[in-house]
DNA sequence: AAGGGTGACAACCGCCGCGCT
DNA sequence: CAGCGCGGCGGTTGTCACCCT
């Protein structure tokens, strides 16, 4: 057989907690850590599930939390991995010390949300929408064509000015890959979407049958590996004019244009 | 002043993977 | 090996405060 039920829901409190509610979960939790949320309510004197009080915990009474508005750099982060991770909500609080995954869910449903609409930017595909689409292609001076038959767009550059800036995103990537562990960017279980050579030009061939969208194997491991990097930060601390964000957007770029192509 | 609309955030619901029995 | 609960997660809803008409 299993284990024991979780908890009788007859009779369990359900809403808002209340003060003494949140004193009590806190002092029980104080004294005695948590081994077995399931235990936590009846131990703690509350008609709550575990669930509940593990929630309530996580959310809101950890005294780790940092609350308040976030940042711009804060949203700009969340902006480029949600890009990467998609609606993987913890894995994105897990780079935000002190926050946690609904409070950073909320605030993307309530303003990242519509200030990337008003920037003309899809946000769950993070590619421009129609309109702004093709003003960000004739500003990069590029040509669409829509195959038929795969209805995906297929993009013409212009080329002395793709050469141009793939140069300077290449040369971005170095930077960036030299300090990556490079198998690290492919998912072992699965097809290599995407391969980076450690060359003098850093080279790239890219599976255009995968997006760069929400959930694709890339960059989960790779953002893993930049976050902890001293060298990429003493990069980015330099005061280089290509900065982070820059490279990001960048890459952005890039993904856009060859996952098009 | 009243009521409708909106934003922000807390909390719940249902599902899933993992591990226990 | 199957059944089940736990913990975790993402989607959704509920509630409250504030603003506008």
């Amino acid at each position: 057989m299993g284990r024991q039920p979780c908890c009788d829901r007859v009779g369990l409190k359900k809403g808002p907690w209340t003060m003494e509610e949140d004193r009590k979960l806190t002092t029980f939790i104080v004294n005695n850590g948590i081994q077995c949320w399931r235990m936590v309510p009846k131990l703690a004197g509350l008609l709550r599930c575990g669930k509940s009080c593990r929630l309530r915990w996580i959310n809101y009474l950890r005294p780790d939390l940092k609350r308040g508005m976030f940042s711009d750099v804060e949203e700009d982060q969340i902006i480029e991995l949600h890009a990467r991770l998609g609606n993987r909500w913890s894995k994105i609080a897990s780079h935000f010390p002190g926050r946690t995954d609904n409070e950073i869910k909320n605030h993307w449903n309530t303003r990242i949300k519509k200030k990337l609409k008003l920037l003309g930017v899809d946000p769950i595909t993070h590619t421009y929408i129609e309109e702004d689409k093709k003003q960000h292609e004739q500003s990069c001076n590029i040509n669409v064509t829509t195959n038929e038959t795969t209805n995906i767009d297929r993009v013409k550059i212009d080329e002395p000015r793709l050469e141009n800036d793939m140069n300077s995103i290449t040369s971005h990537y170095e930077i960036v890959c030299k300090n990556l562990d490079i198998d690290s960017l492919t998912d072992t279980n699965q097809e290599k979407h995407m391969s980076i050579s450690k060359s003098d030009s850093c080279s790239f061939s890219f599976d255009p049958s995968v997006s760069i969208n929400p959930g694709s194997s890339l960059g989960e491991s790779s953002i893993v590996e930049l976050e902890g990097d001293n060298s990429l930060q003493q990069w980015i601390d330099d005061g280089v004019d290509h900065s982070w964000e820059y490279c990001f957007n960048q890459q952005e770029d890039l993904f856009f244009l060859l996952g098009n192509y």
